[in-house]
RNA sequence: GCCGCGGUAGCUCAGUCGGUAGAGCAGCGGACUGAAAAUCCGCGUGUCGCCAGUUCGAUUCUGGCCUGCGGCA
């Protein structure tokens, strides 16, 4: 409880780890609205692949940043930032509690630390240029660009992170001034969060993802991507390169069998959520609720409500709702 | 039962003319500020089938045993 500031809850954790439904069974006791912190979620046409919640769950809670971009459509950090600010506005004019929900660490992190993110937009051309000179005379020159211009960043970037090094060279193009210099808004002057995560023993998680994956072939995972290759989205299109998407198009490129592609999706999921987890243990201020197969849903969610009736974010005690 | 080939990392295998071993894949750790489901960096994790013999020293040579595969019966 602070005063000034916006009160947010944050349900966040590793793919598969049920973040959709601790939300949705969530919203069910207290007024919450669900803004969806995923960069996949917001193409219109990815559903089986993305894990969307379904138009029912929508239907009966309302969702924020999903469907609202078409897949070959620009979409990045800032607009996210932008637009999960205009939600959080809304929802609380409207008197509910604003939940960010999902697993894409850059942008909750974004939205709360409130990165300041303007003053050097994507430059396609620029980037382009730099793409080709790497090419030609090799990443480490593309690198060296920024001894003089970005000494801190020629120093913490790694010659071989073309994209990073490249980013870098382009802000300072655009501003004059190094990346590494900039400063945020800082997360106190802004929102009061309470983030819950949903922790889960690996194995476990593992197991659970392969079961998904086999889910969504099972779903139609390879006719939802042959009807966007039909729609005229381009396998290279940014947003077919998420996971299970590249995968599916390679196959049906033909250049995976179907077990093979099966595999690697399972393979890269289990990767991406290893990655997830090395981001969140450093998030600051995550309260870790314990999940796993052993372990009572109704358990879980009870925890995940005391927790945000202790923090304040709800007045009511979660026993007198259900 | 006999003959042949094999048993080395989680998997597929290489290797040591005797000085306790290394590739690929898998796995693990990390980074991350307008692409983040993206991108990038780093790391061998081992009873060399078991027992004995020879040897200063055996995963390597010898013998026996166990076991897998193929062939002949």
């Amino acid at each position: 409880m602070t005063r000034g500031k916006t009160q947010i809850l944050v349900i966040t954790g590793p793919t598969a780890s049920g973040k959709s439904k601790l939300s949705m069974d969530i919203a069910s006791l207290y007024p919450i609205e669900i803004i969806s912190a995923d960069s996949m979620q917001v193409y219109k046409y990815m559903d089986i692949g993305t894990d969307k919640p379904s138009l029912d769950d929508r239907s009966k809670v309302p969702h924020h940043l999903i469907d609202i971009k078409y897949p070959d459509e620009p979409w990045s950090v800032e607009e996210f930032q932008r637009r999960a600010e205009t939600a959080v506005k809304e929802i609380t004019a409207r008197g509910n509690i604003p939940c960010l929900v999902g697993g894409t660490g850059l942008y909750i992190r974004a939205f709360l630390q409130g990165y300041r993110l303007t003053g050097a937009p994507p430059d396609a051309q620029f980037r382009r240029e730099m793409r080709e000179l790497a090419a030609g005379k090799g990443n480490r020159a593309v690198h060296d660009l920024l001894i003089d211009r970005d000494p801190r960043s020629h120093e913490s970037l790694h010659p071989n992170d073309l994209k990073r090094v490249i980013r870098a060279l382009e802000y300072f193009r655009a501003t004059g001034r190094p990346i590494s210099s900039r400063t945020d808004m800082g997360i106190s002057e802004r929102y009061d969060p309470v983030m819950l995560g949903l922790q889960w023993n690996r194995e476990e998680l593992y197991r659970k993802i392969d079961d998904r994956v086999d889910d969504q072939f099972r779903r139609g995972i390879v006719e939802e991507v042959r009807k966007l290759l039909v729609k005229g989205y381009s396998h290279r299109l940014r947003s077919m390169q998420g996971l299970v998407y590249k995968e599916v198009c390679s196959y049906l490129l033909g250049l995976t069998t179907e077990s093979e592609t099966r595999d690697l999706v399972k393979r890269n999921t289990r990767r991406f959520a290893r990655r997830q987890f090395t981001w969140f243990t450093r998030e600051e201020g995550i309260i870790w609720i314990t999940a796993g197969n052993d372990r009572l849903w109704s358990d879980i969610l009870a925890e995940a409500c005391e927790t945000i009736h202790a923090k304040g974010l709800v007045s009511q005690p979660p026993g007198n709702r259900v």
